[in-house]
DNA sequence: ATAGGGTTAG
């Protein structure tokens, strides 16, 4: 024993030269593929004559039974435990001259999700010399497949067509599903149409592999060409036609298959009713997806992740709590990091920081972590409930990240105004061996509707003709809205118009953008044309509507939608929502019902929320209410300068000096500063940026003329509102900060003496808009008879005739 | 003694 130890030990370390008998068969085994490989290369050699080979006259003939049957059963043992590492230790003490042991040991690894590894001892496998038997290839193919290595299964079907063993059923069968998992359903095409011999797996590995690169059409077309040839369906087949219904949202289908499942009595199989309740839940039946659910009698945890999954997916975020719940009651079944995955975005769509921040240290104490999908799941619950730091600190320390992951932090950068980081993140992604793909491109479009010019905009946009991704429905949402937000409402709608396969974001994202404009009537319009085209709405196409509502002051008809949503389209108001309704009571000026709002609502307010209760007291002059709200914003670690300011503004309009002074100081020893107001104006494709007081421009003067012109034709009303706003000794000296000389004037001057006459003048800029500002914005557009749109942080003001759309409130 | 196709996920 202890010599046969020794022994296998000199494999192990590198330093020890292999002994010849290995190189010998290295060799042997090289000629004997280039002897094969003069046969099969040669064109000449017709395909038939290849195929008539028996592949397995390559094959060494067996060995027998291993020397020690205790060794190899220990290797079972370990492998089908999952304990690789103890695995390997007893491997190495086994003799490695059978292919036997190799198998075991790869196939562990593949079973285990390891497939670098399972591929590395291959390498190794060959590098020793030992012969693969009939059993190898399939199992290093699968390999393969699980580690997505193309090339390396590129080689390994290589070395299969040398040695004939490429026609092989199993074989075959292996690299069409290896093949799809990669994504090259061509190759996995030709491999089924090439083959000689095609049996039930086969025709399953079709059905699956076209389901798996997402297209559904075909899968189904071989579920019932595999029929029409007299096969019956298995539950492989029935499990993967239903995928296939799922991608296609084919609840028809669906059905079809669901009375075979009847016929041929595969009901009481637990895969086969998960995979059925989840072609309900993708289709939107929740109903019956419920019915079946109830059903499953044990239910697995699988069938638990599926249900608490299907809410999460139709926007029930409080069932798929109820479920989790539920599902802890149950004794038998463990939840794992799946369940934690489909759980979280129900915490976001709640804004429910606390139950994700919980679902994080479950995690953390289960031991699910560190793991590629839950990780970025939770970048994504940070990312979404106003964290981009704790995003960035998890993103900044896995191990391991996919393209995914990367999308997601760029995400929460861009949800949170980090414009500037989300650029960086994508230059950075672009350096990388992943490739960008159309969610990373639909999130970083964002970061190019603020403050950017529309020029950059257009350069993404030119960018996407140019790309793959020109007809993805995901990208043309976000390059309409990108329009939109710079102010092109007629390009967006051109897009929009040419989007070939309009989804229900699409018409999410038009009916928003007319609401940021404040053409309430027009969002309405488009909601009622969405709705007769069959184009079911969802949670944010009401996130849309009570927006449009709330910018144009529709308020009754906001909480009609708000009623509706909840009645007639079963969907569970999130806290966007709540946010929107809190708008529409800021603007009937009720805050003591806002405050009650607040109290009884069942989701745990956010900055959000209180900012609205915030703007609504700033909007009704009520520093009491302002001052409730600011202390709950101030709570939070959130980037709150915009609140300082609005609530200082606030104190100076009500001549509150000292209150004033108190939160300057508070922001000073903080260390925020004020957001430097900058005001964007484009003429023939330039951008002019202004700051307040800007004299920079060439234009500086003729600027300032024309200004001067209007302050006297608006006559006194331009101090209306800030004649309270300075301090006695402020208004003595040189009016440094006055409001006429804030940025948004001076775009606008420079805009209308530069512009073509009967255009728009469009000013974007990156802080609201101030009272003093608006007015005099509108009395601009009523001396000029221009139309002028100025675009804040929240919403695009349309000044025309001496009005805004945004009827005074913002 | 060992192989190929299957359920939930960002």
């Amino acid at each position: 024993m202890s010599a046969t130890l020794s022994y296998n030990y000199c494999f192990y370390d590198s330093t020890v030269p292999r002994n010849n008998k290995n190189l010998t068969a290295k060799r042997a085994a090289k000629l004997k593929l280039d002897e094969d490989s003069v046969f099969v290369t040669n064109p000449r050699i017709s395909k038939s004559l290849r195929r008539h080979r028996n592949p397995s006259k390559n094959l060494p003939a067996s060995t027998g039974p291993p020397q020690d049957f205790s060794l190899a059963r220990a290797l079972r043992y370990y492998v089908d435990s999952g304990n690789m590492e103890n695995a390997v230790c007893v491997f190495e003490r086994m003799n490695h001259s059978d292919p036997y042991c190799w198998n075991v040991l790869i196939r562990g690894f593949t079973d285990n999700g390891l497939f670098r590894e399972a591929i590395g001892f291959y390498r190794r496998m060959e590098s020793e010399g030992v012969r693969a038997d009939k059993f190898t290839p399939t199992i290093v193919i699968k390999a393969c497949g699980g580690s997505l290595s193309f090339c390396e299964g590129q080689k390994v079907h290589g070395n299969l067509f040398k040695v004939g063993l490429d026609l092989d059923v199993c074989v075959c069968n292996s690299l069409i599903s290896m093949y799809s998992k990669l994504g090259y359903i061509e190759y996995a095409v030709r491999v089924f149409e090439e083959m000689p011999i095609r049996d039930q797996v086969s025709w399953n590995s079709m059905i699956s592999g076209y389901a798996a690169v997402g297209d559904g059409w075909n899968s189904l077309v071989c579920f019932l060409d595999m029929q029409a040839l007299g096969m019956k369906p298995d539950r492989f087949s029935i499990i993967s036609a239903l995928n296939a219904c799922s991608v296609e949202c084919f609840v028809r289908c669906g059905m079809e298959v669901h009375c075979q499942v009847l016929k041929f009595g595969f009901e009481l199989d637990v895969m086969v009713q998960t995979s059925l309740l989840d072609m309900y839940n993708k289709c939107g039946h929740m109903d019956y997806a419920e019915r079946l659910f109830d059903k499953i009698n044990p239910k697995n945890t699988v069938a638990w992740n599926a249900m608490i999954g299907g809410y999460v997916l139709n926007e029930q975020p409080c069932k798929s709590f109820a479920c989790f719940r539920k599902m802890l009651e149950e004794d038998n079944v463990n939840p794992d990091a799946i369940t934690m995955i489909n759980l979280l975005p129900s915490c976001a769509q709640l804004g429910a920081l606390l139950g994700g921040k919980s679902i994080h240290a479950y995690a953390i104490r289960k031991g699910f972590l560190p793991h590629v999908v839950l990780e970025t799941a939770l970048v994504d619950l940070y990312g979404s409930c106003g964290k981009p730091k704790m995003a960035e600190r998890i993103f900044g320390e896995m191990a391991e990240k996919s393209v995914i992951t990367w999308n997601a932090m760029i995400a929460a950068n861009v949800q949170n105004e980090l414009n500037m980081e989300a650029m960086e993140l994508f230059q950075d992604l672009l350096n990388k061996p992943l490739k960008p793909d159309a969610i990373t491109i639909a999130s970083i479009l964002p970061a190019y509707s603020e403050v950017a010019p529309l020029r950059e905009g257009k350069q993404i946009h030119g960018y996407i003709i140019k790309s793959q991704h020109h007809s993805n429905t995901y990208v043309l949402n976000s390059t309409v809205f990108m329009y939109a937000k710079c102010g092109e409402l007629g390009t967006a709608q051109e897009i929009f118009d040419r989007i070939l396969f309009k989804d229900v974001s699409s018409w999410n994202t038009i009916i928003m953008a007319y609401a940021i404009h404040g053409f309430g009537r027009k969002s309405i319009e488009l909601f009622y044309e969405m709705r007769d085209r069959g184009i079911k709405p969802n949670g944010s196409t009401f996130v849309s509507l009570l927006t449009s509502c709330s910018i144009s002051g529709m308020v009754k008809q906001g909480w009609e939608f708000y009623h509706s949503m909840k009645r007639d389209y079963i969907i569970d108001p999130g806290i966007e929502h709540y946010g929107c309704i809190l708008d529409l009571l800021g603007r009937t000026g009720n805050l003591e019902q806002a405050k009650n709002f607040i109290e009884r609502m069942p989701l745990e307010p956010t900055a959000r929320i209180w900012g609205s209760l915030l703007t609504a007291s700033r909007n009704n002059k009520s520093i009491e209410f302002a001052e409730l709200a600011a202390e709950h914003i101030l709570s939070f670690e959130h980037d709150n300068t915009g609140c300082y300011v609005l609530l200082s503004n606030l104190y100076a309009e009500a001549g509150r000096w000292e209150d004033e002074e108190r939160i300057k100081s508070l922001m000073k020893n903080k260390g925020l500063r004020k957001t430097i107001g900058c005001s964007l104006v484009e003429t023939k494709g330039k951008p002019y940026r202004f700051i307040n007081q800007d004299r920079s421009q060439i234009e500086t003067n003729t600027i300032y003329n024309v200004l001067d012109i209007f302050s006297s034709k608006m006559g006194d009303a331009k101090y209306v509102h800030s004649v309270t706003k300075f301090r006695p000794q402020d208004l003595l000296k040189k009016r440094a900060n006055s409001p006429e000389n804030h940025s948004v004037r001076l775009a606008i001057c420079f805009g209308l003496i530069s512009m073509k006459i009967g255009n728009p003048v469009i000013v974007r800029k990156n802080t609201r808009m101030c009272k003093d500002c608006h007015s005099a914005a509108k009395k601009i557009s009523e001396i000029t008879n221009r139309e002028i749109i100025v675009g804040d942080s929240k919403v695009f003001h349309h000044f025309r005739n001496g009005n805004c759309t945004c009827s005074d409130y913002w």
